[in-house]
DNA sequence: TGACACAATGACTACGTATTCATAGTGTCG
DNA sequence: CGACACTATGAATACGTAGTCATTGTGTCA
């Protein structure tokens, strides 16, 4: 007693300063009379300390204002208790993704970090990022992530997970909806009600999301002999749709139902049909995909394909957190149906 | 070469592997004869390393896979790149100001780490937590942090700020939209539109934001003789809107307009008055506060008041940013006027 | 009573980097 | 040519914690 510590201890004691300067565990350990090492134990494993010592440090601790360093812990511990998640900055659809996690992992008290991306170019960016952090997991969310850069991540100690990216699949830990399946089940939906001729409006013709999803649509229509070409909006957006739905309205003929590759972009699609004059469910049948909350909104009330977010997010969450897999093996893919959400966008006026 | 260092890197060199094992910049220095100190120079500044030099820690470093532990930066540097967050786990709008948050953050090369909380409760602990890692700066977003708390975070010597949240003004540096003029405003816009009854529907009546919308709302109303009596819809979602729309139409007496204190409730409110058989603005006039992206799609083309969420955001990073402010000063308080957006809710049918 | 298991604690070190401070080399100027 | 400024580099150290190992004390059992 008496040292350096003890000095500057006593003199945070006196002013009884919250926050004065970098209180550490030894500026506590000098105070109460005990090593650092027991001070460590008290905040991270407070059994292994008799319960007088205990409170006496915490008592200490609060006194001084001390609060554990989470950076010193995980550069000693090796983990974070962070996951990180590279998505598009842009979308509806990636914002209520984004919030399931976030609840989901402060559940299990984990913390998440976020690397946003405005254009498919910064990606690479924000993967070299996400390198830097050792993070305990990385969530892969956009389906614009190239072949190479996924290859990278396999490499990559860290576990990390695609999420609804079907193009990773085999590749990468995945984990999607059954786009295939849910679009063919709204296709099969469209075919009961007598539909002749469609057309699919999806966002962007190179995301994998949209390939399989528009195969699901357009198999099911062709066993049925319906014709379904593709348009391509352009984005996954309110506008695009909007400008998509103006063009398909300037047509000669209309097709009898349009399936939209997502939500947002349906929304667009269907204000900008009734701008034209067009009346859904009157003139056309609409479906979207992804069952975002608007979707079930009175406003729109679209008939879509629900993903259970909340399924998807918690199969991610215990791929990243669970026993890592055998780097032989070829990485899990698990596939989540979702269920379909009939709206007044396909209930013909009668019902 | 031949020590312990020398053996390892020539290990990985043999098997070219990109993440054998943890390579460090000790291991790179060794491989490519310098020190740990060049090494890390080059990727911290490089400007203070000849070029051939460079180059050649560059090479050696891509072939072994060495990746910079930020972990370890943090920790020595004592700057994280790191802003938090503590935001409600659920909302729209909250969810469009996180986004808002990862762009601008991502531009600035921060990242941003979420501290999501799904009751006021939960606070707490997200704020604990907060406080473990060394951040750069913290964005206290929601209407429910008390006092308590945001003192709290005022003696912390990290930069912090408030978002859109009236009580912190004084007490914590902060950035809100006019919440006050901005629904003034509105009411201002109906009163022109010959209103002589109104109401005021809140999401939960204990949050700042709300209370100061709802004096700026009845305040102006006053003026021109109009009453406008306060209900509760208790929560910040669509569904709470749709019932108390339900409520409100039971009355004997409908008002002539209705003010919302939130988008994401207007939302509902439309559609359960809708539901009741009310049509807007033909039976009553409507408005919302916020401006998200949904009220102006043509399904709802909402009167709103339109937050300017991209300069609030810039705002508010400005604060964690720029230069500490003396302790001893009172802490800013950044107000940024919004914009009002005239929708066909408070467009009479003429129009 | 001695041997032994076990609880409580402390000294020491490693995690991987950035930041002093010191040193060797290189060119410039009077 | 000696003094000086400046660049390029390295040795040593600190950031704050957690884990390993060793040490002490206490109770239990034969």
């Amino acid at each position: 007693m008496g040292g350096k510590a003890g000095a500057a201890s006593s003199f945070l004691t006196r002013t009884q300063s919250q926050a004065n300067h970098r209180v550490t565990s030894v500026d506590v350990a000098a105070e109460s009379g005990v090593s650092q090492t027991t001070v460590a134990r008290v905040f991270s494993s407070p059994d292994k300390v008799s319960p007088a010592t205990r409170e006496r440090v915490r008592a200490v601790a609060e006194r001084l204002g001390y609060v554990p360093n989470a950076i010193a812990r995980s550069l000693k511990s090796q983990r974070t208790n962070i996951v990180g998640a590279v998505v598009p900055a842009y979308g509806e659809y990636w914002q209520s993704v984004l919030a399931e996690f976030s609840r989901q992992l402060a559940e299990r008290s984990y913390q998440l970090l976020v690397f946003s991306f405005g254009t498919p170019r910064d990606v690479d960016g924000a993967l070299a990022s996400v390198a830097q952090y050792r993070l305990d997991g990385v969530v892969l969310a956009s389906a614009t992530i190239g072949q190479a850069q996924l290859v990278g991540m396999r490499s990559s100690e860290r576990p990390s997970v695609a999420f609804n990216q079907p193009a990773a699949e085999g590749v990468v830990p995945s984990v999607s909806v059954d786009n295939e399946a849910g679009m063919a089940e709204l296709a099969e939906h469209l075919v009961k009600l007598g539909i002749d001729t469609a057309a699919y409006i999806g966002g962007v013709s190179s995301a994998s999301t949209d390939q399989v999803r528009y195969r699901g649509a357009v198999q099911t229509l062709a066993e049925h002999g319906v014709a379904c070409p593709y348009i391509e909006a352009g984005a996954y957006t309110y506008d695009a749709g909007y400008k998509a739905a103006a063009q398909l309205a300037q047509r000669d003929r209309l097709p009898d139902a349009v399936m939209v590759g997502s939500d947002e972009v349906a929304f667009g699609v269907l204000d900008g049909l009734a701008n034209a004059g067009i009346s859904v469910p009157g003139d056309l049948l609409l479906t979207g995909f992804d069952g975002l909350p608007q979707a079930s909104w009175a406003g729109y009330d679209l008939t879509t394909l629900v993903q259970t977010t909340d399924v998807l997010v918690a199969r991610a969450i215990d791929v990243l957190t669970g026993p890592s897999a055998d780097p032989q093996e070829k990485p899990a893919s698990i596939v989540v149906p979702g269920s379909i959400r009939v709206g007044k966008t396909t209930r013909k006026s009668s019902a």
